[in-house]
DNA sequence: TTATTTTGTTAGAAATAACTAATAAATTAA
DNA sequence: TTAATTTATTAGTTATTTCTAACAAAATAA
């Protein structure tokens, strides 16, 4: 029941396979590739360890598919990025395209109760007027306009 | 004048050359490796690399130091370990054991910026009392007791 | 000062993660 | 249904980061 551990390259695979299941677009290599930033080979470099860790399934030419597994460690991996992406922009107020970046560096180093936290704190400065507005005058006073 | 980008792993092992200078312990390989929990060779291996980068000086069976410019690269991760630390265990609540690792890990995904908006947020809510006082009892009604 | 121990280094191998170039299969268009 | 295009794959290379085994230098002890 324990979640697999691997590298981050490969969780971000697992995670970009999910999205565009999400998408209800049947992930190919090509929309991987380009989701990553990788050529072609590379993407099926790593799907091909990923099914030999049985975290994906995929036939030769055919979709690739995420096994049980391997959409447990995708869900999870990409949970950590939604509150890391939430934390920094409504809260830290930092820009999305910068924040993007830094959340899919971060996703892979926090536990799960951290990431618990970061969620807990998020919704608590969310949830009470008084708090958020002294934390937004208290950061521009701070320098911290945009 | 920009800070050159290596890799997390050539910036720990920067980190950990600046710890050890700071406790006026000269760098040796068998520190180094000690400290990054890696076998010697892997320790030269990466020094060299650092040498070929300018960012470390190092003769044969000599003291490693580190360079104007990896002493600036070292600091600066440095910072954002400290902050984010900081973070994890006095915001979060969570134990230094399992704080440290993750540490770690962002602590090479993170701008300068974030880490200036991390060290914001941690110094507001230590500063007001009130605020303290209602994220400790929020923290506690949703289970995080430790 | 020789012997032992500690520390550092080289050589060589393996895994990960990327690339280009060449080719093969599948799809689309003529 | 061929031909052209798109997509997928294989083969081979490179860089990073690790390892073990073997050896060399330096430091310490006998």
């Amino acid at each position: 029941m324990n979640i697999k551990k691997i590298s981050s390259k490969l969780e971000d695979y697992l995670e970009a396979i999910y999205l565009l299941q999400q998408r209800s677009i049947v992930a190919r290599v090509k929309d991987l590739a380009q989701m990553l930033g990788v050529r072609p080979p590379t993407a099926i470099s790593a799907v091909q360890r990923l099914t030999d860790l049985e975290l994906v399934e995929h036939q030769h030419y055919g979709y690739i598919r995420l096994t049980e597994e391997g959409l447990a460690i995708a869900k999870s991996i990409y949970k950590r990025h939604e509150t890391l992406l939430a934390f920094l922009v409504d809260i830290l107020n930092i820009d999305v395209e910068k924040a993007l970046p830094q959340a899919c560096g971060m996703e892979h180093s926090i536990s799960l109760s951290t990431r618990d936290k970061f969620e807990l704190l998020t919704d608590f400065i969310k949830s009470d007027p008084a708090i958020w507005k002294k934390w937004q005058e208290f950061r521009e006073d701070n320098n911290d306009e945009k």
